[in-house]
RNA sequence: ACCCGGGUGGUGGAACUGGUAGACACGCAGGACUUAAAAUCCUGUGGCCAGUAAUGGCUGUACGGGUUCAACUCCCGUCCCGGGUACCA
């Protein structure tokens, strides 16, 4: 009987399928346990051999707590709203739910086939009405709900207005207002004015504001969907543009968000990388008086101490004081600079970062020493963070230097020769000079100093400040969640929970709206509802993603999101498996989303995630070769030519070194394609690099006649070294016809994209080779984090092992070979008892395999899986009671196998009585018999200072004391050393003696 | 530029808190079985040197230095690669 895995495979999958046997309750006597894995988008390209490297590790370590005696949760789904789909249907007239339902399809279908231990019955679609009806849900609890400052925590706005009918704008806890109100102006405001000052407050808002405006996607992207300046998809251009949008006030949430990363099992990158997004920084804002005017030019800045160092001011651009303080014959220049500004995009700005700036005219007064200090503006002062202009320091700020080195701007040294002129130093550990009342000072301890000076003068105040924005939460586009929101006039206002869902409408072609609203503004029937107009535009692609976990835990529930009692019983999510990508987006999304729910106290936990492991991305390997056009033109100065008499080829080029360059065509035209080994260096500027399909190639070796028939349209010349092939010949360069050439491709690491030609399909691996096969080789290939390049080379060694496990059970030429010693009423094959040797090796095995596991080192996991069978294959060993424990600890791993000889060892003759369902996954992880780990005696190595010598044998007593055996040890070494005392031996964990003669 | 990771055989990678570096696998070489191939099994495999051999010696974890009886592991400096951030005052 041979291993098949392709029968194994389906009829478990089938199996488990029909019988649900992985659906989970959410009423258990077990513990619980929440492995999450992040739910993909449903791409038109289905899934590559990267994709499930996470979710491998998730279902492993879901199989392996299920069988440790957990109630283990552990659900898939779809984040199904997206730009793609749109995008695919704008380009080829399919509606987005079509192809979004097709995708699922077959992610479901290639998902299927590795044997996940999902639980179907919980999937969750974000695209379904049954689910973003509770995306909106959450979302009108933000619109309905405030941030209160004092109690640090969101609470209904309702509170809020009771604030403001008691207190006015003054109410304790709350954000400062833009408008000063009493409550009795309150009371008399109509409701118009009143819901806008609400709008300041909401943690869901809309408001005017720079936003990052995409042309050719025709929407606003939130900052972490632009990189570089350009689109995550798509890499469009993207201008900041001032337009009314949504927005999250998860601003409010910095602190908590940074305070919440403390509590949480995540890598110190991404922590991180978190916390450098969210930017928080601690500094003061001060005051300066203007000469001449009576307006305050109010700096941010972290460094008071340097206030003596001071040389001028920078102001961006867009600030409001630019036009008033711009003087005499700066006038000209001021306007002539900021009207340059305005015509850069962002992305050149990014791209060249000249130094620019203009003098406006005005100076400032320093409130220390009454210096005048010329102001200026520039565009590297940004008008969005601080206050838009700050004080600039040249002897300690690297920009600052540079700037008034550009602009002969004098520099002030108050750090004496700690600044060596030739460049800023920040450093905070120097002594002040040239500054008045702080000289002798410690920088560092000088900043409180002034600050409390400034606070005490009231020009100025300690200010915190964060890098992280509110995110803007509407898109223009039409495959997203509605907003449940009815404008009247210029108040937004929301629905009724009765109303929800605000289903998407279906629409036939998506063209944008007019002033840059989305598709849905075109419906003009479905757009007037209840004597106002709906709100345009949908949600962004992360509203759905920033709760689903919870939706999880109680997926069918139409009365709630997700029930308390479900949500209190689940809880965090144990273990959350994902890349690293979701970093500043997903990941901060749905912590504050988290944290709002919590703070209404809707569920009972404010971080969702307990513990994240990132796994790496697999990159493919593309295969490429060079290829040079038949209208190239030839470099004849460092070429020589040669006649070669033929219709075919009139002539090719040759280097002077000998090595081919170029041949020209004959009458026809070809595409001349270049094996790796022809090409030199200096030619490979008139060439270009050529992705080729990776089926075609084996080892670097191109297969020529299918790349030929697979490119029909192009006539192909392939050039080796040796010659060339050409209407399917090979010829050598005198034109006479020679045997095949071995023609040689280049690879390259990179992204698995159709782009490349270079995805690997999982679907071909596991046709190959089978899922377990797949699963356990995707293991082996490096730790989970790890990002690494997918190579099909090992995996035989894995499927080599599966075989031998399989020997251990059946034998293609007798059949069942493995015996059980243990009594039973049914006739069977009888056995010996299994041999302490043979317990040995199996439980020293498990005992690593369990560690392993345990630490989420599931390669060196399948490696000792490897070690134990070829040990108990040595030993002989085919008895039941060792290898059915094999096979529990097996099942997380490659449970098809598993199962199959769990079920034949139960039943066949010789299996005894079998129970149940006969699952494996009704088995209890076997508990290592210690007794057969404790070593009789060991070998000790010994070395004389450092220098490793010989082994000496000690016999070793468990009872005794690790001192005893030092003793021992000390006492064998002195006999070896004949006589000689040694100064000092070590002896480490029973490892080893080091002697010091 | 700054902040994180990381650099180990021909290759992917082991070595968990410093303790015989290179587990396990691929590849390669040799052998067994076979008419042959596939499959399977066995042996060898960091480098250098000595020896008929068993074996022994030296060297070796990017590079240079240090701490230690002992360093892939800790510390300092240099180089290279990957990821993140990018004028955030």
């Amino acid at each position: 009987m041979e291993y098949k895995f392709r029968d194994i495979e389906e009829k478990w999958q089938r199996e488990w399928k029909e019988k649900k046997v992985y659906n989970v309750s959410n009423d258990s006597p077990k513990p619980k346990y929440y492995v999450l894995d992040m739910f993909p988008y449903p791409s038109g390209a289905g899934l590559h051999v990267g994709h499930p490297l996470g979710y491998i590790a998730s279902d492993i370590y879901a199989r392996y707590k299920r069988l440790k005696g957990f109630n283990v949760l552990h659900p898939m789904g779809y984040d199904a709203f997206g730009l793609p789909a749109e995008q695919y249907a704008i380009e080829h007239g399919i509606h987005p739910a079509i192809s979004t339902a097709a995708n699922i399809d077959n992610f479901r279908r290639q998902l299927d086939k590795i044997g996940f231990c999902y639980d179907w019955d919980r999937e969750v679609n974000t695209s379904k009405p049954e689910y973003y009806r509770w995306t909106q849900w959450i979302f009108l609890q933000l619109f309905n709900s405030y941030y209160n400052r004092g109690k640090q925590k969101a609470e209904s706005i309702t509170q809020l207005i009771k604030l403001f009918e008691q207190h006015g704008s003054a109410a304790p806890g709350i954000a400062p207002s833009a408008l000063s109100f009493t409550p009795q102006e309150w009371k008399a405001f109509d409701n118009a004015k009143k819901q806008t000052i609400l709008m300041d407050y909401r943690l869901a808002y809309c408001g005017y504001g720079e936003v990052n405006w995409c042309e050719a996607l025709g929407t606003v992207l939130a900052n972490d969907e632009v990189v570089n300046g350009v689109s995550e998809r798509g890499g469009h251009p993207v201008v900041k543009k001032k337009l009314r949008q949504w927005y999250l006030r998860i601003t409010e949430y910095a602190d908590r968000l940074l305070e919440g990363l403390e509590r949480v099992e995540f890598s110190e990158a991404m922590k991180e990388m978190q916390s450098n997004w969210i930017g928080k920084s601690y500094g003061a804002e001060i005051d300066f008086a203007i000469k001449g005017f009576n307006d305050k030019l109010r700096v941010y800045t972290t460094r008071p101490d340097t206030i003596f160092g001071v040389d001028f001011m920078v102001v961006a651009p867009e600030h409001e004081l630019v036009d008033k303080i711009k003087s005499g014959t700066q006038v000209a220049a001021v306007d002539e600079y900021v009207t340059y500004v305005k015509s850069r995009s962002e992305r050149e700005r990014m791209a060249e970062k000249k130094i620019t700036g203009c003098f406006t005219g005005a100076y400032a007064i320093n409130p220390f020493d009454g210096r005048e200090i010329p102001i200026w503006i520039s565009e590297y002062v940004l008008a969005g963070y601080g206050t838009g202009a700050i004080m600039a320091v040249p002897c300690g700020d690297e920009r600052d230097f540079k700037f008034a080195k550009h602009f002969n701007i004098p520099i002030t040294n108050i750090i004496g020769a700690v600044y060596n002129g030739e460049e800023a130093n920040a450093t905070k550990d120097a002594i002040l000079q040239n500054s008045g009342f702080l000289n002798g000072m410690l920088m560092r301890d000088a900043i409180d100093v002034v600050n409390n000076k400034i606070e005490e003068m009231s020009i100025g105040k300690k200010k915190v400040n964060y890098k992280m924005r509110d995110a803007a939460f509407s898109r223009q586009r039409y495959w997203g969640e509605p907003f449940p929101i009815v404008w009247k006039g210029e108040a937004a206002y929301a629905l009724d929970e009765s109303e929800l869902p605000v289903e998407l409408p279906h629409m036939n072609e998506l063209k944008p709206g007019e002033e840059a609203e989305g598709p849905l503004w075109n419906l003009h029937e479905w757009k007037n509802y209840k004597g106002g107009v709906r709100e345009v535009n949908t949600m962004p692609g992360y509203a759905g993603s920033s709760w689903y976990f919870l939706r999880y835990m109680d997926p069918h529930n139409d009365k709630e999101f997700c029930s308390r009692k479900a949500s209190d019983y689940w809880g965090q999510v144990d273990l959350y498996i994902g890349g690293t990508e979701h970093a500043v987006g997903h990941l901060l999304y749905s912590r504050m989303w988290t944290k709002a729910l919590y703070d209404l106290g809707y569920i009972g936990h404010d971080e969702p995630y307990k513990k994240l492991v990132n796994q790496g991305m697999i990159t493919g390997i593309s295969e490429l070769a060079y290829r040079f056009h038949s209208h190239h033109s030839l470099d004849t100065e460092t070429s020589e030519t040669i006649e070669v008499k033929t219709n075919l080829f009139p002539y090719r080029v040759q280097h002077k070194d000998g090595n081919i360059s170029m041949i020209s065509m004959g009458s026809k035209t070809y595409s001349y394609y270049f094996s790796a080994d022809c090409v030199m260096e200096k030619q490979k500027n008139d060439m270009s690099l050529i992705h080729i399909p990776i089926k075609f190639v084996n080892n670097n070796i191109l297969n020529i006649e299918e790349l030929r028939e697979e490119w029909k349209d192009e006539d192909i010349v392939f050039v080796t070294k040796n010659g060339f092939n050409c209407e399917g010949k090979w010829y050598n360069w005198d034109q006479e016809e020679m045997s095949s050439e071995k023609f040689v491709t280049i690879s390259q690491s990179e992204k698995m994209s159709k782009r490349y030609q270079n995805v690997v399909n999982p679907d071909d691996i596991i046709d190959t080779y089978g899922a377990d096969t797949f699963r356990m080789y995707e293991m082996f290939l490096g730790p989970v984090e790890m990002s690494k390049p997918w190579d099909t080379k090992g995996i035989e060694g894995v499927h080599r092992f599966l075989k031998k496990l399989w020997r251990l059970f059946y034998d293609e030429v007798k059949g069942q070979v493995w015996t059980s010693s243990a009594p039973s009423p049914k006739e069977r094959a009888g056995g010996e008892a299994a041999t302490d040797a043979e317990w040995k090796a199996l439980y020293k095995g498990l005992k690593k395999i369990e560690e392993d596991t345990e630490r989420f080192s599931f390669n060196t996991g399948v490696s000792t899986f490897m070690i134990l069978v070829n040990e108990l294959s040595d030993l002989k060993c085919h008895k039941k009671e060792v290898l059915e424990k094999l096979l529990i600890a097996l099942a997380p791993y490659a449970p098809h196998i598993a199962e199959e000889l769990w079920s034949l060892i139960h039943s066949s003759p010789g299996g005894g009585d079998r129970e149940g369902t006969g699952t494996i996954l009704d088995a209890a992880y076997p508990t290592i018999e210690t007794k057969y780990l404790i070593e009789s005696s060991k070998e000790y190595p010994i070395s004389i200072n450092g220098k490793m010598r010989t082994t000496i044998n000690i016999a070793l007593d468990a009872s005794q004391p690790e001192v005893e055996q030092i003793v021992l040890a000390n006492e064998v070494v002195q006999k070896w050393l004949e006589g000689k005392t040694p100064k000092k031996i070590i002896f480490v964990k029973g490892k080893m003696v080091n002697v010091v003669v």
